[in-house]
DNA sequence: TAGTCATATTGCAATATAACAATGTGAATG
DNA sequence: CATTCACATTGTTATATTGCAATATGACTA
């Protein structure tokens, strides 16, 4: 059994990973719009994210599937796409027990 | 070549050195006497945070040397120890770059 | 319903990480 | 000055991580 804690510790110790998080602050700012669902809303599909990070599909898949198990990203299926975006409030917890084991 | 940044992110990517940095806050708290150097001011020995791991003396040290690479710890030889310290400024800052880019 | 599209899964290679035993090194001690 | 002590280094093994190509899946589309 594997503490959440370093699970998500080992989620963000990889620099695409960490990309993929700041960027997903503000998505506008990072990728262009997409047909079905709201950068912001509903999060950013797994295509553009694998363009910009400039690896292959399932390369990124993989990234995206560790930060969603570690409860760092929230998926949201719409028709066939995927759409990712943060998950502020498991971040936030995050953040405080960093810095309180720091 | 490799941030820095990125560098420490995952130096404290392993429960073991979370452990180290977590012991060292306190280190009356965790560990005994020793004979030469306080183990406040110099530090603690490596051997004691072996025998606290309860990891064998060169998986330590090597768990050591990833944390001073990383700037996370100061060693301070002295006689034939070497005690460990944490390094509270760059600690800080590690903490605030966290802080901004999670 | 056949085909396409976006994504997920699988299998594989290269490299990194984490552990240990064995050995080297440099300081202290008899 | 030989030995011991604390620690560092090296070599090895097992496992984890990171990447890709190939393929499966599931939803739309013609």
């Amino acid at each position: 059994m594997v503490e959440l804690f370093d699970q998500q510790v080992r989620a963000i110790a990889n620099p695409q990973r960490l990309a993929i998080l700041d960027w997903l602050k503000d998505p506008r700012a990072y990728f262009r719009e997409q047909t079905d669902g709201d950068l912001e809303d509903d999060g950013v599909c797994a295509l553009l994210i694998a363009e910009k990070l400039q690896l292959a599909q399932p390369t990124t898949a993989q990234h995206l599937k560790l930060l969603v198990d570690a409860r760092l990203l929230i998926p949201k299926k719409i028709k066939k796409w995927t759409f990712y975006r943060r998950d502020e409030a498991s971040l936030a917890i995050l953040r405080s027990m960093i810095a309180d084991r720091l």
